[in-house]
RNA sequence: AUACUCAGCACGGCGAAAA
């Protein structure tokens, strides 16, 4: 048993977990030597890959096949993260209530679920549960706490993340390189440049190193801000500290010198990538194309679209977001369409923003009949129009002139349960 | 190294900032 663990184990870790399932079945004709292990190891697989009904499913089998062999805290709590992954929230919850009514919750169950919500931006729950925690003497560990302090983070609420910064000091929670990591994304995110740089000299100083993943979240701060420069001497120090740049590292430089019309060098990155011995990603050709569109050489762009699809790496929902939207800034809003259309075609499901963009282009060409047509369509297939998707409407109907009818949809946002901002 | 939880990259409206 232990020997087939390590070996599907593997297989999953490789993304095969079609492989390992398959194998799995073969072992279970010959035996019996399956346990909770295999299973969970498998269904981890699938929740990666985010087919989910398939995990659920994996669960029930083996359920089945001993009552005496109840599924365990860890099994759940692979579904548990399945679901917050996929943005199935109430899933999460339904399965969390049946888990707690056949065994105890983990320590990392509650990571889990703090983790998702402070994702979903619900850090007050998430920091409500910390307090439960606490309380019912269930020590957090740092993840728990790296957890709330990255909801925080992205709710900007870098305070309160000081806080409970030192409330984790108090508890005697040593902070970890994902904690610094946390915090520098967080300021960088909000530009607070300055800070970012004082700490992560801090943390040396504190005798915790920087990672790759601390000195990429500093560079894209940089870049994002236009200090360039500074970028370009903060990778110097990060390969002297000999941390190499990754495939993201890469990618952000990219995009920093594509957005700043560094064309030239942009190439010299990916130039520099390849030799590396990484492969471009999905983002590194999105954010190819994004240069290309920008620069208008829109031919180029497309060429870059055909060429990821023959190298087995499809463009997603947002790299076909992005062209229905240089070409929707272009006016060439039928066009757009078009490879609106084509993206639901090659099987990609398009997310809010991939429909606020189509949204937005039609009713800038006046077109608003048509915007109201995908507003239904998105509706239709189970996608929640958000703030954004709602002002773009609004918007449009009132630049044509058609106030009242703004004003009423306006009120079916509200409705929705949609906070105007 | 038999399974579960934490940080970095690309995409949307308006506004703000910068120019």
């Amino acid at each position: 048993t232990y020997t087939w663990n390590v070996l599907l184990s593997v297989f999953v870790r490789a993304g095969r977990h079609g492989e390992a399932r398959q194998m799995m079945n073969e072992q279970m004709l010959q035996d019996c030597s399956l346990d909770v292990v295999t299973f969970t190891t498998i269904m981890t697989g699938y929740t990666r890959a985010g087919e989910l009904r398939t995990a659920v499913e994996l669960m029930e089998e083996y359920r089945a096949r001993d009552a005496a062999k109840p599924p365990n805290a860890q099994m759940y709590n692979v579904l548990l993260n399945g679901f917050f992954n996929a943005g199935l929230f109430g899933q999460a919850l339904v399965y969390f209530e049946k888990m707690v009514k056949v065994c105890r919750p983990t320590l990392v169950t509650y990571n889990t679920l703090i983790t998702g919500l402070s994702k979903s931006g619900m850090v007050r729950d998430a920091l409500g549960l910390l307090e439960y925690m606490i309380e019912s003497g269930l020590s957090p560990d740092v993840i728990t706490f790296n957890s709330v302090l990255d909801g925080l983070c992205k709710d900007h609420r870098v305070l309160d993340a000081h806080h409970v910064f030192k409330r984790a000091l108090e508890r005697g929670c040593q902070p970890n390189v994902v904690t610094y990591s946390t915090l520098i994304d967080g300021l960088s995110k909000m530009a607070k440049m300055d800070e970012a740089l004082q700490l992560l000299s801090m943390m040396s100083e504190h005798g915790c190193h920087p990672n790759t993943v601390t000195y990429s979240s500093v560079v894209d701060g940089l870049l994002k801000a236009g200090r360039t420069d500074d970028a370009i001497s903060v990778l110097g120090r990060m390969k002297d500290a000999g941390c190499l740049p990754d495939a993201v590292t890469y990618n952000t430089l990219i995009d920093g010198f594509l957005k700043r019309q560094g064309l030239r060098e942009a190439v010299g990155l990916l130039r520099e990538m390849l030799e590396a011995g990484f492969r471009p990603s999905v983002v590194t050709y999105t954010t190819l194309c994004h240069g290309l569109c920008r620069a208008g050489r829109f031919q180029e762009a497309f060429e870059i679209l055909d060429h990821m699809a023959a190298r087995g790496c499809s463009p997603n929902a947002v790299t076909y977001s992005y062209v229905v939207d240089a070409l929707c800034k272009a006016g060439r809003v039928t066009e757009a369409v078009g490879y609106f259309e084509k993206m639901v075609e090659s099987k990609v499901t398009p997310h809010v923003i991939a429909y606020s963009t189509i949204i937005d282009g039609l009713c800038k060409a006046g077109r608003i009949d048509e915007a109201y047509d995908f507003l239904e369509r998105m509706i239709q297939a189970g996608r929640i129009p958000d703030v954004v998707t709602y002002s773009i409407l609004v918007n449009g109907l009132c630049d044509a002139g058609r106030i009242d009818t703004g004003l009423e949809l306006f009120r079916a946002m509200e409705e929705t349960g949609c906070v105007p901002d």
